[in-house]
RNA sequence: GGGAGCAUAGCUCAGCUGGGAGAGCAUCUGCCUUACAAGCAGAGGGUCAUAGGUUCGAGCCCUAUUGUUCCCACCA
């Protein structure tokens, strides 16, 4: 009936065994039922082309621990998976791997192109899945999603479609960022500001009719070559009569007029602004006001176009060197001074980002921000930890339309056909056969595709079938938490609730759990180029999947960064290895065929505290996983099983379990039993392979911890006067070992104890405890008495609340210590009781704390004058 | 320029709605006590960044300051 444990734990063998049985029986799988409630995450979808990192490892850890604690309360929980077809970066692995054999996208066409990325998504799209399977996640495998999946992509058809019916997805001529390293466009998510050294270059233009020039200082030289126009403040008396008047701009020989706008500011520098509006955000809005031409300079690649003259052809930071060059030679240089500002530049390829002027697709936010930002105000959309909130809200109060198009082939392409005959533009999710407007059977498909966030907004509803209004939509629809790191609010939490309030007119997740980063020991990002990264595969492998979660998960707070340290996870490998040995323990304990049940009048003492306890316990726990406290839920839990159960219970029940004939023989292994199953329970949503492990070698009713039922508070466990009892115990054991560490008594070394009491139960406690004293605290007789009277200088004392204790150390005695020691005890007695009179005498606390606590005060102020009395008198005793 | 976080034991961090400061590691002492030396028992170590305020009571709430980290932002 009982397995035997193996002396060591192997994770090694465990994990992947124990993985297949619950992909055997199926145990992940969800199915709409009515009778049950549900609780559905979905996975932030991993790039296909991502490989496992702590960051996933942290993010799918903690989901895993809610699905599974979820499952075990009786929800009908789903963990949808799936991957993310992550564009660009799919991309830019293709051309990568193209160039080895010397070829490019242009070589073979957007049709092969597409059949070698759908050839490396088979190879490698699976990859990251595998590892997700290592950690032990509980994801429902069956209904494993790709954004690019025939279902998921209808789903983008027909929100591109629906939206552009709405006007709410346009294409238009407009300032965007664009990449010359990747050659696309990119949203404003995905360009980051990093402060850089840079020059401030100070340039002035002669004004056409006179000898003078118009001074003034910009970062980027080689833009001057589109100005269409120089700006001053009208407010300015320096250049009030300039205003009307025309530079002439160099190299291009164009004539272009000073104007007057309020978007300078006259403090700074010259006063004096270039306005280049094809290529700056300010100078665009300038221009729009100003009725001036953009001239758009530069090439796709970043370098410089027909527009700029001599410059043609020539990159865009050459020809910033030449352009200063020539205008020193001119006489129109002034100085250079550095200076540092920030830059733009691709969060993907880390090249400054020029802005220029293209045709590409919008949606227009202002009209899908509002729900997103009422779901937030009206809590049905809620942030854990809430501040985060905040983030949310700045970004959505702010929001510049998502520019979506991009000039990539991995991806969605745009469903919009252009009319070769008229140039209407039709949009549908399938090709028409004629142009809607003129007939026409011409029609010819935008080439771009979708920015991969586009199709992840969807994710939350998509992998559920929409647009389909299947069974699954209406029964997990809206998803229960979104577990995610705080850096992809912007580019995905945000757009996922938009996108689910406008589509299914409901949040797509009602909680947002936000979780920091994982850093390295010194603080530092976790990042290939520095080398400081940790595999959590190696980390799996060395110590087990169990140990990694764990280590994860405690110890930090929602939304912290947490530091990666080795001596935590040998910490934590050190708890497995001590919640082993401790079932081993129970284990050999334990005969077959024997019945171990007991009724409730058998449990001694120390029984019923330690079910107690595990009883709160389950209620903490309990508490602290549904308000997403996941580290303190653990923690909790750790410190239960090694304190309490371990060092305390198990070395209490040890005499009664070797003696066979004890009558509380079996309430012991009974209480060991349950008292391990619930912690084992409480556990297994952190580390489910060893739980699982255990429970399974424990008892043979049910076939699986991850599918068992939570532990649930029950009152009737509920022992208070137990939990004193043993605590008082505790006490007086903690104490005797102290005076014995104190007094360099060998542990081996057997003494006679006292146990003096005027109080008839706590002589009572004392007396059912005796052999504890003897196991725990190396007695060889306890000798309870009804006086507290010291007795003499053939004894050393311990005072304990409501009683004193005797050993006879006569020879071990050093008068001298012993009055310090003691002196020192009343002086932490009288503090304490000065420090209880004080607040007792205080009206303001007598009339305005609850009672509750004026209680515990006054029973402290009792408490502490009666061990004061006892400590007196000992010191008295002593001088004689 | 705007916003947010952090500052608690030598180190890394918990401390959830205010009611006598905790863990792990490290340090020191003693133990191979037949589950575990990856262990057991004991000990030392904190004016909870600073200054005010609210309160009977503040590590926790408010204000300011200092240091530090991060996010956002079109000052050429």
């Amino acid at each position: 009936m009982y397995k035997q444990l193996e002396k060591n734990y192997d994770h090694s063998v465990v994990e992947d065994r124990i993985y297949s049985k619950w992909l055997e029986k199926n145990y992940f799988h969800a199915v709409p039922d009515n009778s049950k409630k549900p609780f559905t995450i979905v996975i932030p979808p991993p790039n296909i082309t991502g490989q496992l990192h702590m960051g996933h490892a942290l993010d799918n850890a903690m989901q895993d621990m809610i699905i599974r604690f979820r499952r075990m309360q009786g929800y009908n929980a789903l963990w949808l998976p799936g991957t993310d077809h992550a564009s660009i970066s799919t991309e830019v692995k293709i051309v990568n791997q193209m160039a080895e054999e010397g070829l490019t996208k242009k070589d073979i066409g957007r049709e092969a192109f597409l059949e070698r990325a759908w050839a490396w998504k088979r190879e490698y799209g699976s990859r990251i899945i595998n590892q997700l399977k290592k950690l032990g996640s509980s994801c429902d495998w069956e209904r494993e999603r790709f954004t690019m999946d025939e279902g998921l992509s209808k789903a983008v058809l027909e929100v591109f479609v629906r939206l552009y019916k709405k006007g709410w997805i346009y294409k238009g001529e407009k300032l965007i960022n664009w990449c010359p390293t990747c050659k696309t466009t990119i949203s404003d998510a995905e360009v980051v500001h990093e402060d850089m050294d840079g020059h401030f270059y100070h340039l002035k233009y002669p004004i056409k009719g006179t000898d003078e020039f118009l001074e003034f200082a910009t970062t980027r030289p080689e833009t001057m070559l589109g100005d269409t126009a120089i700006a001053v403040n009208p407010e300015d008396d320096r250049y009030k009569d300039v205003v009307g008047k025309v530079c002439i701009l160099p190299f291009v020989d164009r004539e272009i007029p000073v104007i007057a706008d309020s978007y300078v500011d006259m403090k700074f520098g010259t006063g004096v602004v270039k306005i280049t509006p094809a290529h700056d955000p300010n100078d665009f809005e300038v221009g729009l006001r100003h009725n001036l031409p953009c001239i758009n300079i530069l090439n796709d690649d970043g370098t410089i176009n027909e527009n700029g003259g001599k410059f043609a052809g020539m990159d865009r930071y050459e020809a910033r060197k030449q352009i200063i060059k020539e205008l020193d030679e001119m006489g129109l240089y002034i100085r250079t001074e550095n200076i540092r500002h920030a830059v733009g530049t691709h969060d993907r390829c880390g090249d400054v980002i020029e802005p220029l002027i293209k045709s590409q697709w919008f949606v227009k936010m202002d009209e899908l921000a509002k729900p997103a930002i009422e779901v937030l105000k009206d809590k049905r959309l809620e942030f854990i930890p809430e501040r985060f909130g905040k983030t949310y809200l700045h970004w959505l109060e702010n929001i510049h339309d998502w520019c979506i198009s991009r000039q990539l082939w991995w991806g969605h392409r745009i469903p919009a056909y252009y009319c070769e005959k008229c140039g209407h533009i039709n949009v549908s999710a399938k090709k028409p056969d004629s142009c809607e407007k003129c007939g026409c059977t011409a029609l010819k498909q935008d080439e771009d595709s979708l920015d991969t966030w586009f199709s992840s907004a969807l994710w939350p509803f998509s992998t559920l079938g929409w647009p389909d209004e299947t069974e699954e939509l209406k029964y997990f629809y809206p998803t229960s938490v979104l577990v995610t790191g705080y850096d992809i609010i912007f580019f995905w939490v945000i757009r996922m609730v938009f996108s689910g309030m406008e589509q299914m007119k409901d949040v797509p997740f009602r909680k947002v759990l936000i979780h920091g980063l994982v850093r390295d020991n010194l603080g530092r990002k976790m990042s290939k180029s520095l080398g400081n990264g940790v595999d959590p595969l190696e980390v799996i492998n060395e110590v087990g999947a169990d140990v990694l979660r764990l280590t994860l998960i405690t110890g930090n707070a929602p939304g912290n960064d947490m530091r990666w340290r080795e001596e935590k996870v040998t910490a934590n490998r050190n708890f497995t290895n001590k919640l082993w040995n401790a079932t081993r323990f129970i284990l050999m304990n334990f005969k077959d065929g024997e019945d171990i049940s007991c009724s409730p009048s058998e449990l001694t003492d120390a029984d019923k505290w330690i079910l107690s306890k595990a009883n709160s316990l389950v209620k903490n726990v309990t508490e602290n996983l549904e308000a997403y406290e996941l580290g303190v839920a653990v923690q909790n839990t750790y410190d239960f099983i090694w304190d309490e159960f371990c060092d305390w219970y198990i070395e209490m029940v040890k005499p009664r379990l070797y003696n066979e004939d004890d009558p509380t023989r079996n309430a012991a292994l009974h209480t060991l039993k349950t008292v391990l199953i619930t912690a084992l329970k409480l556990l297994h949503p952190c580390m489910p392979f060893i739980t699982e492990e255990i429970f399974t070698s424990l008892q043979d009713e049910e076939e699986s911890i991850m599918v068992s039922s939570w532990p649930v508070y029950k009152p009737e466990y509920n022992f208070p006067d137990e939990e004193n009892a043993i605590g008082l115990i505790k006490t007086a054991l903690k104490n005797i070992r102290n005076r014995r560490s104190d007094m360099n008594v060998a542990p081996s070394k057997k003494v006679d104890i006292y146990i003096g009491s005027e109080d008839p139960e706590i002589r009572n406690i004392f007396a059912k405890s005796k052999s504890f004293f003897a196991s725990l605290a190396g007695a060889s007789n306890v000798i309870i008495e009804d006086s507290t009277a010291d007795k003499g200088s053939d004894f050393v004392s311990i005072v304990i609340p409501d009683g004193l204790i005797s050993i006879p150390f006569a020879e071990l005695i050093d008068i001298e210590k012993e009055t310090a020691r003691l002196s020192k005890e009343k002086e932490k007695l009288i503090k304490e009781v000065e420090r209880v009179e004080k607040k007792l005498s205080n009206s303001g606390f007598v009339s305005k704390a609850p009672e509750k606590v004026i209680n515990e005060e006054k029973a402290k102020g009792e408490k502490y004058r009666k061990m004061l009395a006892a400590v007196e008198e000992q010191l008295s005793a002593l001088k004689k």
